[in-house]
Parts: structure tokens; sequence; C-alpha cells
DNA sequence: TATTAGCACTCGATACAAGGGAGTGCTAAC
DNA sequence: GTTAGCACTCCCTTGTATCGAGTGCTAATA
């Protein structure tokens, strides 16, 4: 059977009404609610056909319809608003800050705030970042610091421990060696065999050099484990079907837990052309612990290739239209707030 | 009304029985539980005294009694056994780690998973230790890079835009500057006359380095807000008396919100001498929504007068013997673990 | 004088029944 | 195809009875 006009409005009423209440809605209610003018029996007839499509169900007898999966699902891709007034794009307040961190957190912070969700943002991947500027300076005696600068202006240092002392020469020529063959390149195409053509280049020091070498490699390759921020955790409790005991515990453990959720936040981050939207819901989302709620994601970018994610986590009745809005209004003022990088 | 030894064995009974069962525990209880070999009836009695003297309550008429926050605390400081044998410390699993934050975030999770409580950590402070290394780098024309080193091996850096270019050789002074004035100094030395009479030295740059010497100050002093690290927050739900909605919600939130811990975390890192471990029951806490929990708070050093705080949360009715072992366990590995520095 | 046995009493927790109400499915009439 | 009408289902609330753990008090006991 195919879904006709009808059938098509009393869905989204159902729907509509039951993200405004959360409470299932019965056929009465949509025979007032809809301007279809039809007596409560109809509906009931439709309503019972849309059972059947597996679009709606019922928690028990006698009871109203709320949307199942399957019903949602077709809400976001049929029926809700696409085009939104544009109009009440309100500012997010969202400041450039120096440190990137607390941009992040601030972000996700004016997020759950706005949206009454929880929130998630992931930092940009420097994967593809060019390298700007490498730089080795001695701290004492057998540590020196490494200090690497990314496009972007990202930062990463670490101290490295000699084994033996390195002279102010070799110090030097070891700076130039590194700045001459890894400037320029993103950190994907820094790879094992270019530390082994410069560690020849170094010559007669390259079994200490290597060493270093070596390290610089590592300091650059080893963050991987994406850093990923969150907020308004606690705003679950504002929907009855996720605040019992059993679901909001394994959902603040997802959330603290945050390995758990790079996967949802690293999966949608390549196609291209898009809004860089996606909606997850119910066991759609590749996390554990979220078969309850709905998750929508949003690639963002920060200029200079900087990609990173947004996610909002809710019931499964959350406003869409709200957060999908939200969530445009956020990618447009950080597209803007780093456009000119 | 002094309390007589009976009366202090009937209420360590009481409390060491609630803190088992987390139930009101009643007369007959006690009479089997303890070896005085009295009746319920006289246990009775002596229980309507300790409620009259404040160390317990009833919750409603015709249950058992349960310790009063006066309770608690004359338990915490007269009965709880202080002497714990050492032969059960075992290992927590820490291991050094490259990064601070891994390490500390780590140390926070092994504690919650250990304890079955919510944890945090404060990153050890560091105003106090002193400056090892500045140094300025170009990293292109209009951008100024600072790295500051400080003991411990904090590394902070700093992005300076710069109005002008600066050559080579006023960079190189620049840099002697800073390091001859400030290094060996702490970070509470660093004040606004040091900067003024930097500047003077500056001489004919005075302008332009003094704008760069303002941000170097600037960057080190920034960091103030001090970063806490908090897990098991979860397990607030393993305990009836927390995991209602409005509770759970409250003290999820100021997890979240960790400056709400930071005046907690902060508040005893002076006294010195003691073993750095601090208890508070209830509204002692300095920290509103927390008046149902109880906070075990333990100092940490990791050499070089680098000084941090753990904190741990629970229900009022806490393992406080485990709790605060396992924080001494902890104090002595951290010890251990950066001792050489 | 301190302890204890005995007993009436309190009050939360649990179970059960009754009634109300929202909503349904079905049938028959329009 | 639509709708009025009706019996039915099932949740939810309310009220009532019961149970049991525990108490406070009194009087008897050592």
């Amino acid at each position: 059977m195919e879904l006709d006009e009808r059938k098509k409005t009393i869905l989204q009423a159902v729907i509509r009404n039951y993200l405004e209440t959360g409470e299932p809605v019965g056929s009465r209610t949509i025979s007032k609610y809809t301007d279809l003018n039809l007596s409560s029996a109809t509906i009931r007839n439709e309503m019972a056909d849309l059972e059947e499509m597996g679009y709606i169900l019922q928690p028990h007898t006698s009871a109203g319809r709320i949307p199942s999966d399957k019903g949602y699902r077709f809400y976001v891709d049929a029926l809700m608003q696409k085009e939104r007034q544009v109009s009440e794009m309100q500012e997010l307040l969202v400041e450039r800050q120096e440190k990137m961190e607390t941009m992040l957190k601030q972000v996700a912070k004016v997020l759950a705030a706005n949206t009454q969700y929880a929130t998630m943002i992931s930092a940009p991947t420097v994967k593809r970042n060019k390298l700007k500027f490498i730089q080795l300076s001695r701290v004492d005696a057998n540590q020196l610091l490494a200090v690497i600068v990314i496009e972007g202006n990202i930062i990463k240092n670490n101290i490295l421990p000699l084994k033996e002392e390195l002279t102010d020469e070799t110090l030097l020529k070891l700076n130039i060696l590194l700045n001459t063959n890894l400037n320029g390149l993103s950190i994907d195409e820094i790879n094992l065999g270019m530390i082994a053509v410069m560690k020849q280049q170094a010559g007669v020091h390259s079994d200490i050099v290597g060493e270093v070498i070596d390290a610089v490699g590592e300091a650059i390759r080893a963050d991987e484990d994406l850093e990923i921020y969150t907020s308004g955790t606690n705003n679950i409790f504002r929907y009855p079907e996720l605040a019992d005991q059993q679901k909001a515990s394994e959902l603040i453990n997802t959330f603290e837990e945050k390995q758990l959720l790079g996967e949802l936040l690293q999966e949608n981050q390549e196609d291209e052309g898009g809004t860089g939207i996606q909606i997850y819901i119910g066991e759609e989302a590749p996390v554990r612990g979220m078969k309850d709620c709905s998750v929508v994601t949003a690639t963002y970018e920060l200029g200079g290739g900087m990609k990173g994610t947004i996610g909002i986590v809710g019931p499964k009745r959350m406003d869409y239209d709200k957060v999908v809005d939200t969530l445009r209004t956020i990618q447009s003022q950080l597209d803007e707030l780093y456009r000119d990088e």
C-alpha cells in the first residue's frame, strides 16, 4: 500500500502532536487538530492502516498512537519543513577564543542551553592539515622540546628525552632538516619512508639524530584520539522516556566514555556537497545505549580544511526542525568566525 | 550528656550496619549485632538518647534509625578504624604517561572503578612552579609563537599577533631578555613591576617589544582556571538515595560544570604535615548540590611542588575506610611514580 | 538502679478491588 | 466513502485492608 496524501497529513499530525506533548495521540485529537474535517471514526480507520504499515504504533490497546522509528524517518525525510524562515536566525553568542578548546566547549554549552538537549562536539582533525613549522630547542642537558605548529595554528609540543647531549650545531642542523623536509606536508603524508630518508640525510649523527627524528615523527602522529567535548548531559532528565535510571545511567556513561561517541562523530565527515547534516533515529545511531534517542550531527569547517562534527542527542521526539535549524546557524557562524584563516 | 562507651559502641554498630545495608537499623538488629548482650529494649532506650543528642534520627516513627550528619562526623573523627592493615594495599594500575592529562584521566577512572563512587581530580597547579625556559619564534611574517616551559615539564604556548615585523636580531634579543629576567622565577613572582622593568630594558624597541612582553605575561598568568577531570559520574545511580531525578540531575550538572568543583578541590591544598585527606559530610562540602553526599579529598604531590587534589563523591553512607585507604594508596603511588623529577 | 519482657501503637509498604476515562475496533446506517 | 453509536480494553487513580518492622512505655525482675 502506498501512502496517499491524506495518510501523510494524518501521519504528520500525529507526529507533530506527539513531538509537542509526548503523549500518545488519539483519533479525536487528530480529527480536531487537522483541517481535513473528518470524524474521529475515519481517522481511526486511517490510523489502523498506518499502524499496519508500520509508521505508528500503540503502546497498549486503548491508548493513542505514537510514531515508530519508521514513522520518524518518514517525517524527517519527507514531511519536515525543509525551508525554514531564515529571519529568526538568532545569534548564538559564540565568540572566537584564543584557544580552540575553549571555543569548542562554549559551542557545546551554547547549543545545549539553546536546544535543551545533550550536545557533543569533536575537535577538528588535523591529519590533512599542513605542517607550518617545527622547532626543536634544548630545555636542559638531556631534554629536548619539540614544538610543532600546524595550519590553523594548532600547536603540539613534546618533551623528548636525550641519551647524549647535542651540540648547538647539531640542533641547528636538525631544525633545518626537519623544516625543509616536512614543512608544507600534511600529517597524512608523513610516513615512515620519509623519516627513513631524513635519517639518511642526517649523515654522521644518524644514530642520535635518528632517535630524535623518530620521536618527532611519533609526536606528530600520536594524537590519534580525537578530542570530544560534551555539554548538557543532564538535559536528558527533561524527557521522561530517557530519565529512568537504567537508561539515564547508560546514556551518561556513554557521554563520559567519550571514545564511544567517536564513531558517531566521525562517520559522515566525508560527504561533500551536502549540508553536512545527518539524522539518526533510534537504532540507526552506531552507538549502543542510544537506541531510545535520536541524534543529529553536523559537520563544521573552520577554514583550512579543518573539519569537526557537532552532535545533538535527545529523545526521538526531539524538535528536529529546530535542531537542524540551530545546527545550520552554528555552522554558518563558525564558518564566518574562522573564514579569514 | 556525654557519650559513654556503651553509647559509642551502639552508635558505631548502627552506623556500620547502615553503611552496609542502606536500610534504617532497628534495636533488635543491634541487640544481636554487637557483643554487648543487651536486649532490644535496652538498646531502644540508648537509641532514644542518641537520637536526642542528635547522632541518629528516624526517617519516620516506627522505622529504625539512620545516622545524622553529626553521627557520621563522629564516626569519621572518632570511631573509624584509623590504622588499616597495609597488607592489602593493592596496586591500582596507574602508569606514568607522557601527557599529564592522560595520566590524570586514568587516575580518575581507576578510582571510580575501584570505589564505585564518582571521582574528580584537579591538575596540579603551577603557580608556584618555576619557569624553566621561554622561547619566542617566528611562525610567519606577522605571528609569533611563544613557548613557555615550567618546572615539571608543563608546556604552554601562545600565538601572538604582530603589528610590525621583527628582525631576527630583535627576536634574539627578546629571547635573551625574557630568559635572563624570568628564568627561575615562579609564576607567582612575576608581577607587573617586573614587566615594566623589562620593557625599559628593551630600549629602542620598547614599543614593539612591550607588546610582546605583555602578551607573554598574559600567557603565563592566563591559565588561572584549573583543569578538572571527572569519572564514574554514573556510579551515583548505584545509590538509591542519590538516584532520583532531582538529585541525580543536580549532581550530574555539578560534575559537568567543573568550575563548581574548583572550590572544593582547592580548599585544603594548604595544610602541611597532615595526610592531606579531608572528609566533608553533607552540607559541609562547599558545593551546592552535594548536600546529600559525602566527599573525601586528598592532596597529591608529583614532586617539584606540583600539587593537585583528588576528590571522591558518594552517598553519605560511603565506605569511608575503604575510600581513605584507596586515596592513601594512590597518593603514595603518584609520589613514587614522579619522585625522580 | 539498671535491665528486660510484654504490649499497644504507629506508619510505611503491599496487595487488591472499584471506578473513571481515554481510546479503540466494529457494525450498521447515511 | 464517511460517520454515529456502542461495547470493550486497559491504564491510572483512589480507597481500603492487611502485614510487619519497629517503637515507646509500663511493670516486673535481678
